[in-house]
DNA sequence: CAGTGGTCTAGACCACTGC
DNA sequence: CAGTGGTCTAGACCACTGC
């Protein structure tokens, strides 16, 4: 081994705000995120890890867990931990609009109808850390937002059924009154935080929603 | 205390095929999900299940961890460990309508608008392995398909916006033209075969549909 | 205040990987 | 085979809840 991970991640307080794991967490998400570990990457074994950060392999092991969760890290036993590979081609599921019509076979644009920046209370402003300006975006929101460094890992999505008014038809070629399907999604970052407030309208009877679903949870 | 939840619990086999927690974690879902333990019930203490159990208080947690994360307990810190109280319908998780709908308080029941049993095709009588007699179905399908060994562990769904017809708006106390929601559903046993095909038709005024999507497939 | 979950340690043994 | 992650124990102290 050249030099040690131990060296570069910023050292642990352990009379620090936040618990240790979650200090051990932040600063192996910044190392991924910053390219220093990149994809393919193997860690330090947990027990090294533990000895150079002066911290029980417990706590290495949950910091651990919680980057497996967000997608960053795969483990294998035997082997080691690893940085997953090619984060952005997981997104199978959390899938842009435009990729969505990409996938279909269809050339998707986008017509601004409205752009508006506001003030926001302190506590969005707290939650919502979202692109320097809405110029950025062009076509493409999530392509916007990847260029900003970010786009939303996990989001809760909500879906209704409506019946489409004048406007919406209007915009949608169809007529008021036909079916439609409202999507609602939130979208956050690694770290919890909120990114996208997302409204969806959909034509019913050109749009299907497919899931394949699973009993057992584990 | 009156009765200790740990006698109730199918035993714990340090020998088992499963890790200690993951037979405890299954012990626990089946207590829930078969109503030993109620919506808001709080579980005994992690230490006190612990000794009752003869496990370390980690195993417990662990345990309660990942049940946690499937939505089913909610941890309060300083106060204890409790069945969550309100399971929303996901898009993601297969549940009977009946269990849905008395997951919310509702309490469900079904009308026979039409039985009927009839021959099937050489192919369809290879993968659908249904029950013996439709008179074995009482309120609940999913409840007759359980008895006979036959529930649906994967499926496959499909969502789409309509206009309610006449028929459809009498039975769910709606007005045709009004906004509903088809749900097709294919059911599959572990061993890949077929067993139930679904339609479901839902007011679009009263159910939402909540799927919580993520980036990692893993 | 007693009781609870939240974090953390220093061990131990097992199952698996990759040589 | 050595090295790795996976599971598990028996403690300890802290922060929080609810009285």
């Amino acid at each position: 081994m050249t030099s040690s991970l131990a060296e570069i991640l910023r050292p642990l307080d352990p009379a620090g705000a936040l618990p240790l794991y979650q200090q051990l967490q932040r600063s192996l998400r910044e190392a991924i995120e910053n390219r220093v570990l990149g994809p393919d990457d193997a860690l330090p074994a947990e027990r090294q890890l533990a000895a150079e950060l002066a911290v029980s392999r417990i706590t290495v092991r949950k910091a651990i867990d919680g980057l497996v969760e967000e997608g960053l890290l795969v483990r294998r036993q035997g082997a080691g931990n690893f940085v997953a590979a090619r984060i952005e081609k997981n997104f199978a599921k959390l899938t842009s609009f435009s990729e969505d019509m990409r996938a279909r076979g269809r050339a998707p644009h986008s017509e601004w109808l409205r752009r508006s920046e506001g003030t926001v209370s302190p506590e969005e402003a707290l939650t919502l850390r979202l692109l320097e300006t809405l110029d950025a975006v062009g076509d493409s929101l999530y392509e916007a937002l990847e260029r900003a460094g970010r786009r939303p890992t996990r989001a809760l999505q909500r879906l209704r059924a409506l019946l489409l008014n004048a406007e919406q038809a209007k915009l949608l070629h169809a007529h008021p009154g036909d079916a439609g399907l409202l999507v609602e999604r939130v979208g956050f970052l690694p770290d919890g935080s909120a990114v996208e407030f997302c409204q969806t309208f959909y034509r019913g009877d050109t749009y299907d929603f497919v899931a394949e679903l699973s009993s057992s949870n584990d």
